[in-house]
DNA sequence: TTTTGCATCACACATTTATGCGATTGTTTT
DNA sequence: AAAACAATCGCATAAATGTGTGATGCAAAA
């Protein structure tokens, strides 16, 4: 079973890559401390599992899993990180990845987790699959089905995506440019973003427009 | 044959529908001064065309063709415009319309460009036929596949796709700000942008990110 | 070899954004 | 009736952005 490693912490990465190769019938073949060498060198060495940490200078850890699915549909991948905010562990499953832990799981569950993954199951750490199970659980009503936009704020940020500015969206509109200011702010607010372009972004990835 | 116009000026508007509905077999049943309203009030009026202009105030006609695709995928859309750049050509058929008229373009060619369309034609003006071939040649090599962006160039702009400021791109690609923006500024001249949000969701239109 | 393109950095300045605080007027919902 | 929310508008200000102009080193192409 071989696994990939990328992580920007030496420590960490080379005692997974110990972890991990002291365990029978698994290999570390190869290691990488940014998406940047991973997506540059994994055709170099045909793996099952992909561990992949967010938290990484340059191209972080989710692009890099949409990258990674992009030339590789079949790669398993599995997210190992501290963060465990709803943000990063959805955006990381809806880019591709198999599982979800956090790096505080004790190594003997990492291998678990692993085999797991390669097996075709998804292993994560309990907290993040609270997580995940309340996501469909709110579902069935319609909580967060496109962050409760008002048609207002999802014409003012369709505004955006067509590359408006304030003043622009408000003449169109027929509004003064502080009511733009107004919704856009209660579209940040409920997007979870603090500029333009994470909202264009995340508007595009869910579909809002 | 049941039309709907969707047109902001008043004169234009009302003087199509005059020639529509003196035309045999055709009728035009209703009309609309903005997509507001078109996409309020269409599904009272079932319709098998749609004469849609681009320079409307509020949701511009592009938007409004997206949308009404969306809610009734069979829609059959003409533009019927001032505009002949490739951007709004390109665009309006991306987002669904069957065919692209001037507003030049001559009454009798105009209802035959209807019926044409109605059928399953894709009527144009010439200039813009021209514009659409000029599009398909291009493409064989891979002249502007996606805008010619260099690498880098790809990376900084996927940095604001994760909603990133200038100064954390800089900081994760350990770079200057001042190259930031320099790379940001060929971004927008290459994609014909002026803001990061038209740049970011033009790049997911065209699957650069 | 000259040109062209990429990546890097710098400085300057007008605009635009992001955000806090607050306010009014209608609907809905409770 | 009260509470909650949507849409509208205003003011203020620090921060970020857009854009002009220009420069250097390097590599690939003409």
């Amino acid at each position: 079973m071989k696994v990939i490693i990328t992580e920007d912490n030496d420590a960490i990465r080379d005692g997974l890559a110990v972890l991990i190769n002291a365990t029978e019938g698994m290999e570390c073949v190869a290691r990488y401390a940014t998406c940047e060498d991973l997506l540059a060198d994994f055709v170099n060495h045909p793996a099952d599992i992909f561990l992949q940490d967010i938290g990484l200078p340059g191209i972080s850890g989710i692009e890099g899993v949409r990258a990674l699915k992009k030339q590789l549909p079949g790669a398993v991948i599995l997210m190992l990180t501290v963060y465990e905010d709803e943000e990063n562990v959805f955006e990381a499953l809806k880019a591709g990845a198999a599982g979800y832990l956090l790096k505080k799981t004790p190594p003997a569950q990492l291998i678990e987790a692993i085999v797991d993954a390669a097996n075709g199951g998804s292993p994560m750490s309990s907290n993040i699959a609270r997580k995940v199970v309340g996501f469909f659980q709110k579902r069935s009503p319609l909580p967060t089905p496109e962050y409760g936009l008002s048609e207002r704020e999802k014409e003012i940020l369709a505004g955006l995506t067509e590359g408006n500015s304030y003043k622009m969206i408000a003449d169109k509109l027929f509004i003064s440019i502080d009511t733009v200011r107004s919704h856009i702010r209660h579209v940040y607010k409920k997007m979870h973003v603090h500029n333009q372009s994470e909202a264009v972004a995340k508007a595009f990835r869910n579909g809002i427009v």
